[in-house]
DNA sequence: ACCTGAACACCGTTCAAGT
DNA sequence: ACCTGAACACCGTTCAAGT
C-alpha cells in the first residue's frame, strides 16, 4: 500500500475531515477556522482549497458525516426495543445522547447557516434520511395501533422537536443537570409523558 | 431637551444597542461585528468600547433584552386564557411566536457561546425569570388539578423542551412549512397532543 | 468624558509561482 | 496534480493622542 504517496498527503481530504471534527469539538464552530484546520494537519493554510470550495463546504460535509451517524445511532438504540413504542422511545433518547456525546458536531449539523443545507444536497440529504428513521418508528407505532393513525408526519415532526428541544436545552447548558445520566433520565421523563401510550 | 449635546452622541449606549439589534435582524449574530455596528451609528470602529467591555458584553445585552421581551410575550399570549392549561398553551404558543418574530434575536439569546451567560448575571438572571415565567403557568395546572402534582420543575422543563424544540426547528427552516400560521398550527397540533388535558 | 487613527494579530479567499 | 508564499480586504482589540 502507499505506492505514490506525493507531497504531504496520500489523501489530503479526509485526513482535512479528520481534523476538522476533532478542531470542532476543541474550539467549537464559531471557533473553527480553515487556516487553523491546515496549521493542524500539517499543510499550508491554502491547501484546503485544493479539496473544498470553501469554509462552508467543509461544514458541509461535517454536517453530512454527522447526519449518517445519528441515523446510526437510532437504528442501533432501537434494536434493543420491544415493541414499536418502545423503539420509537430508544431513538429518541439515541437522538439526545447522540447530541450529548458530540455537541459540537450537532451544533454543526442544526446551527450551521441556512445556504450550508441549500447549496449541498448531500447535507439535505442526509439529514432528510435522519427524519426519515424516525418517521419510520412513528409508522411502525401506528401500524401496531400504539400511535392514532394518520398525521404520520406531524407525529414524527412532533417526535422530532421534541428529542431535539431536550437535546438543545441539555447541549448548550440550560438544564439543571450535570451527568449525561441524568439529562437521559430527564429525557425518559418527557418521552413517557408525552407519548400517548 | 437635549441640553449638552456632547460629541456625536449623547446617548451612543442606547444608539448602539438599537442599531446592534437591527444589524443582528439582517445579517444574523455570526455576521454581526462591531466594527459594521459603529459604521451604521456614525461613530469611529472604536468608540463601542467606551461602552462595551467587547463584543460578547453587546451581546449579552442584546440577550437581556430577548429574555424580557420573551417573559412579557408569554404573560401577554396568556392572558387570553380560559383556565390554568390553556393560560399554559398560551404562553408556550407565544414562545414560539416570538422566535418566529425574532429568530435572529431568539438566536443570539440561545445560541451564544456559554460565555456570555456565565460572565454577565443579568443576562442568566433575564433567562431564568422567562423560566420562572413558564413554570408558574404549570404551577397553576397543577394547583387546579389539570396537571399532575408534583415534579413542577420537570413539567415546567418538558414544556420548555416542547416549544424550544418546534422553535428551533422552525426558524431554523426544518419545518415544511411557509407561513407562521402553518407553523403555529403545528404548534398547536404539538401541545394539543402532549399535555395530558 | 468621549472620540479618533494607527497598529497588531488574526481571518477567508485569490493568485502567480513553484515541484 | 498538488502545494506554497504573498497579497487583499476584512475582523476584534489595544493604545497613544486629540477635543
Amino acid at each position: 500500500m502507499r505506492r505514490r504517496k506525493r507531497y504531504h498527503h496520500g489523501n489530503l481530504r479526509e485526513a482535512l475531515l479528520e481534523s476538522a471534527l476533532q478542531l470542532i469539538a476543541e474550539v467549537g464552530p464559531a471557533g473553527f477556522t480553515l487556516r487553523e484546520l491546515a496549521r493542524r494537519t500539517g499543510v499550508s493554510h491554502n491547501a484546503p482549497y485544493r479539496h473544498f470550495r470553501d469554509r462552508d463546504e467543509v461544514m458541509a460535509k461535517v454536517t453530512v458525516q454527522g447526519f449518517k451517524e445519528l441515523t446510526q445511532a437510532m437504528l442501533r438504540g432501537s434494536q434493543s426495543g420491544a415493541g414499536a413504542i418502545d423503539r420509537l422511545k430508544r431513538a429518541g433518547l439515541a437522538y439526545i445522547s447522540f447530541a450529548l456525546q458530540r455537541p459540537e458536531h450537532f451544533t454543526v449539523m442544526f446551527d450551521a447557516p441556512t445556504r450550508v443545507r441549500t447549496d449541498y444536497a448531500d447535507a439535505a440529504e442526509a439529514s432528510e434520511e435522519a427524519f426519515n428513521t424516525l418517521l419510520s418508528f412513528v409508522k411502525s407505532c401506528q401500524d401496531e395501533r400504539q400511535l392514532p393513525s394518520g398525521n404520520t408526519h406531524e407525529f414524527a415532526m412532533l417526535a422530532w422537536s421534541m428529542v431535539h428541544g431536550v437535546a438543545k436545552l441539555a447541549t448548550t447548558g440550560r438544564l439543571p443537570y450535570t451527568s449525561t445520566a441524568e439529562i437521559l433520565k430527564f429525557a425518559e421523563f418527557v418521552i413517557d409523558n408525552s407519548l400517548p401510550a
